[in-house]
RNA sequence: GGGCGCUUAGCUCAGUUGGUUCAGAGCACCUGCCUUACAAGCAGGGGGUCACAGGUUCGAAUCCUGUAGCGCCCACCA
């Protein structure tokens, strides 16, 4: 190991020359790489970022929570898999390639399809991987040496098998449908593609003219541009208004066609001027009332968006250029009858944000109903478990309306459909591996000879969710080979930790494949975490630069640090409003450990400092069994903590474990008497013990700092390194309430004389005398065992626990639960102050008597709640008069002196 | 338009089967301290009508109904 143990230790912790060097040192040693074998498998395959991406906040917390789960199931034993890799990201990376041949003066059109693979192999081969390189600084405990990109020739190969076996049982068809059409792109898209999004539109009323009538008939459309489309006027059959239309000729404004006026009930009366123009080429409704009533259907637009040649004078315009010019002529023609404002939807390409254009066009679909009933089904059942569980019902409610997958994509980048066309148009086809295989099967079913001149295979590419729907089993080779060893080993996979916002592009996707293929749910647990925010709950974005660097956050805070603060404040399923300030308490906490290693270093021998002590408290060592408490109390709570997914739960728990009760307590509580002078050996080996536990409690949440600590405290017989070392058992035998509970009577009690010191002004260190009255003999016994305790963690210059003791005079004076407690600060006191102290407590006291008696005045309490309830209700009020009835006397003791 | 969820301290959130001082935690804030691991720290302190209005109950942050506000998902009303 790479650590040398050093004589002094600087005050504060450094990051930077400690992550590198650990990090390194795990990956060289193997202990992030999994094999197959007897032991109990816990496999995550990570949400593979687009290969030319570069790491945002996003990535952080999502590889930050799949490292804190990855790392405990390491420590637990389990035979831990995490799969890295990449997605080619079809769309989004062809869209970078694009861009940046362009700012190369080139463009997509002037280059083969070939030329321009090469260039986004170019880009790949360039970026890919930046972003995983980013993740080993997080300190991303991943299996680099299964790392998988989507696109490299094996995944390829089971993404072109997933094609052919769905293809062969009917789940995959071809079809002429509307589509969503990105122009920006050019390309067909999926419906969860597209995103809707409220806009202010103009609802443009205009009147066309209706052979044999004067008046004409006036429609509204907010998408005017189309009318050069149209193929019909549709009316509601039962509105009196138009009765005289239906059945009539009306003629296209500008176009001068003339069409048919319909009647069909899908018309709303209300809306609009109840009269609706029918373009069934770019509207779905229109599509379906055009095959109702059999219109013809003209396409208008071109695939970039801009008119056709059927647009006549229009054609070349772009689509809103267009609208601008035909509303401008239809004004010219007084035909614009009107303009109104509304607020409708409009769907976007989520990648280009381009406008969508509903659009006819033929693709390939994939039938989702049948796969969808399994995948329903295992989410309901709890097959596989989502946290939180809230998000079952959005996922029940997609997978309840699900529609068929466009899943072919005019794009050059991707995995090309297996499709060959053998005759002269698109009709005759064969899905085939290769061009051989296309050609026997061609010439089979087409019962002549097919050569390779005859074939062409189809020229577009697949949704890139059509190769990560299979992730989960490709990364095992279990399409290829659904028998081996790793797919039998590793499948299903334990958690998978994702945004909500890709449940349907990706999770619900991944559940139907993994039963299609395998039977068999993909993963167990799907843990959501929310979106990366800023403070103001704004949307992490490039534009605002609101967006912090992940690296130099690393870089300022440690990987540590930044992990720590990335969880405190990310419940799952919640956003995460993400504050550099949690890093800064992240590393502050990263130095709180630091110190407290410190001090317990300065007291080691630095030639043979005593192993970490693991056996239970010794009897009667009230510190020891309290400590030794706590850590089992918070071990178990932790683990229930993970059995649930609440990750910054438990890392809160150990927080405060760490801060609250072993530096702020136990620490002082050992700390010698004497300045320089060294804690007995004894007592540094439990403190060691425990120590060691909480630095492997630690670890899921901050692997560098801890391994660097435990590096230099364990044990030499135990394992070569905290990364794999154990989880700490939990004994919950050991949890010995009533040590807590004893230890909490000293930590209360010291926080009332701390407040005493401070009301009253007095230094810290001026000595005192404590006397205290427990409520019995017991109490007493124990408050005088505790008594060393009280010297640490006070300046006491006497302290006597006697349960018939009297007050002295002219003392501070406060009430622990049922404990008197007195300090003689004869010529110092300050009787205002006291007064007002004491006057204070009275009032409480008085407030929570009288609540307590008006519960217990309230004849339908006392009759109808459980005994045990008004007997504890009883109890609180003897106790509260007890209690008030002292601070009364030491009011008045402090007002008549004499007494 | 349909569905789901949320509203608790200045901020982010816990709060299980209704009942123990249940009104909590962290951060922020105020006061005092460089006390022999740590000022990236220590000690002490203030702060909430649990969104609002009803109801059920001996008892409600917790269960029910309604209202208001917010958020998310889905959806073909031009």
């Amino acid at each position: 190991m790479p650590n040398s143990r050093q004589r002094e230790l600087p005050k504060q912790y450094d990051p930077s020359k400690t992550e590198p060097k650990w990090y390194r040192w795990w990956e060289e040693n193997g202990f992030f790489h999994s094999e197959p074998d007897e032991r109990e498998p816990y496999s995550v395959v990570i949400p593979p970022p687009n290969v030319t991406g570069v790491l945002h906040m996003g990535h952080m917390l999502n590889n930050t929570i799949q490292d804190v789960l990855v790392r405990r199931a390491r420590m637990m034993g389990r035979n831990t898999c995490w799969v890295p890799g990449t997605d080619h990201a079809s769309i989004a990376t062809e869209a970078k390639v694009v861009r940046r041949l362009r700012e190369r003066g080139i463009s997509k059109a002037d280059l083969s399809r070939e030329e321009f693979i090469d260039h986004a192999w170019e880009w790949t081969e360039e970026h890919g991987g930046i972003i995983l390189q980013q993740l080993r600084k997080l300190g991303a405990s991943c299996d680099w040496e299964r790392t998988r990109f989507t696109m490299e020739e094996e995944l390829s190969e089971s993404v072109t098998e997933c094609f052919i076996e769905l293809h062969r049982q009917g789940y995959i068809y071809r079809g002429l449908r509307m589509i969503n059409w990105d122009p920006e792109a050019k390309t067909a898209l999926s419906d969860e593609e597209v995103i809707h999004k409220d806009v202010q539109s103009n609802l443009y009323h205009i009147r066309y003219d209706v052979k044999g009538s004067d008046s004409g008939i006036v429609i509204a459309t907010t998408r005017p541009e189309t009318i050069l489309a149209d193929t019909a006027i549709c009316v509601h059959p039962d509105d009196p208004r138009f009765s005289e239309f239906a059945g009539g000729t009306a003629v296209v404004p500008l176009a001068g066609r003339e069409i048919p006026i319909i009647a069909d009930d899908y018309v709303d009366p209300e809306y609009g001027t109840g009269c609706l123009k029918v373009t069934p080429a770019h509207d779905v409704n229109d599509y379906e009332i055009g095959l109702r009533h059999n219109l013809e259907v003209i396409d208008m637009l071109n695939a970039d968006g801009t008119l056709s040649g059927v647009a006549g004078r229009f054609a070349g315009q772009d689509r809103f250029d267009a609208r601008k010019s035909i509303i401008k002529d239809l004004k010219d023609e007084d035909r614009l009858e009107h303009t109104e404002e509304i607020s409708n939807k409009v769907g976007y390409s989520e990648r280009t944000d381009a406008v969508i254009e509903p659009r006819l066009s033929l693709q390939w679909f994939c039938r989702m109903e049948k796969l969808a009933g399994p995948a329903l089904k295992s989410v309901m059942d709890g097959e596989v478990m989502f946290h939180p569980e809230k998000f079952k019902n959005t996922y029940r409610h997609w997978m309840e309306n699900i529609r068929d997958w466009c899943i072919s994509r005019q794009l050059w980048w991707g995995h090309r459909i297996p499709a060959w066309y053998y005759g002269d148009g698109d009709e005759e086809y064969v899905i085939a591996r290769t061009p051989k295989e296309a050609i026997g099967l061609a010439t089979e079913k087409a019962g002549r000879n097919i050569t390779e001149e005859d074939i062409h295979q189809d020229e577009d590419v697949l949704d890139t969710w059509f190769s990560s729907w299979l992730w989960p089993m490709t990364v095992f080779g279990g399409l290829k080979d659904p028998e081996n060893r790793e797919i039998r080993y590793y499948y299903p996979t334990n958690d998978l930790v994702t945004a909500p916002e890709i449940m349907f592009f990706w999770v619900a996707r991944m559940i139907m494949a993994g039963y299609f293929f395998r039977g068999q749910q993909p993963f167990s647990n799907v843990y959501y975490h929310g979106i990366v925010r800023d403070s103001q709950r704004r949307k992490m974005s490039k534009s605002l630069g609101n967006s912090p660097d992940p690296l130099e956050l690393i870089e300022k805070y440690g990987a540590d640090g930044t992990r720590a603060g990335m969880l405190f404040s990310s419940p799952a399923g919640n956003d995460l409003l993400f504050d550099p300030a949690l890093c800064e308490q992240g590393r502050n906490f990263s130095n709180k450990i630091w110190n407290a290693f410190r001090f317990l270093h300065m007291n080691m021998d630095g030639q043979n400092p005593p192993a970490p002590d693991h056996s239970p408290p010794p009897s009667g060592d009230a510190a020891e069994a309290w400590i030794d408490s706590r850590i089992e109390q918070t071990i178990a709570a932790m683990n229930e903590d993970f059995d649930r997914y609440r990750l910054n739960e438990a890392l809160q728990k150990i927080y405060s474990l760490v801060w609250d009760d072993f530096c702020d307590w136990y620490i002082e509580v050992i700390k010698s008497d004497q300045p320089g002078e060294k804690i007995p050996r004894e007592r540094l080996a439990r403190a060691l013990g425990h120590f060691e536990k909480l630095v492997r409690l630690l670890h899921p949440f901050m692997p560098f700092i801890t391994e660097e600590i435990w590096q230099q405290i364990a044990p030499r017989n135990t394992k070569e390194a905290l990364i794999i070392s154990d989880w700490p058992a939990n004994n919950p035998d050991r949890i010995d309430k009533e040590a807590i509970r004893r230890f909490r009577d000293v930590q209360q009690i010291t926080s009332a004389i701390r407040n005493i010191q401070a009301e009253m002004s007095l230094s810290p260190k001026k000595e005192l005398t404590l006397l205290l009255r427990p409520q019995d003999k017991q109490r007493e016994t124990e408050l005088n065992e505790m008594k060393w305790v009280f010297r640490k963690l006070l300046p006491v210059a006497r302290l006597a626990a006697d349960c018939n003791a009297s007050k002295p005079p002219a003392c501070a004076s406060a009430m622990i639960g049922q404990t008197e407690l007195w300090i003689p600060l004869e010529g110092i006191i300050d009787l205002e102050r006291e007064r007002s102290r004491i006057t204070k407590e009275i009032e409480n006291a008085e407030g929570f008597l009288h609540s307590v008696r008006k519960k217990l005045s309230n004849r339908q309490f006392v009759e109808n709640a459980p005994d045990a309830v008004v007997e504890r209700e009883r109890q609180k009020e003897r106790d509260a008069e007890s209690n008030l009835g002292k601070l009364k006397m030491t009011l008045s003791e402090i007002d008549h002196p004499s007494s």
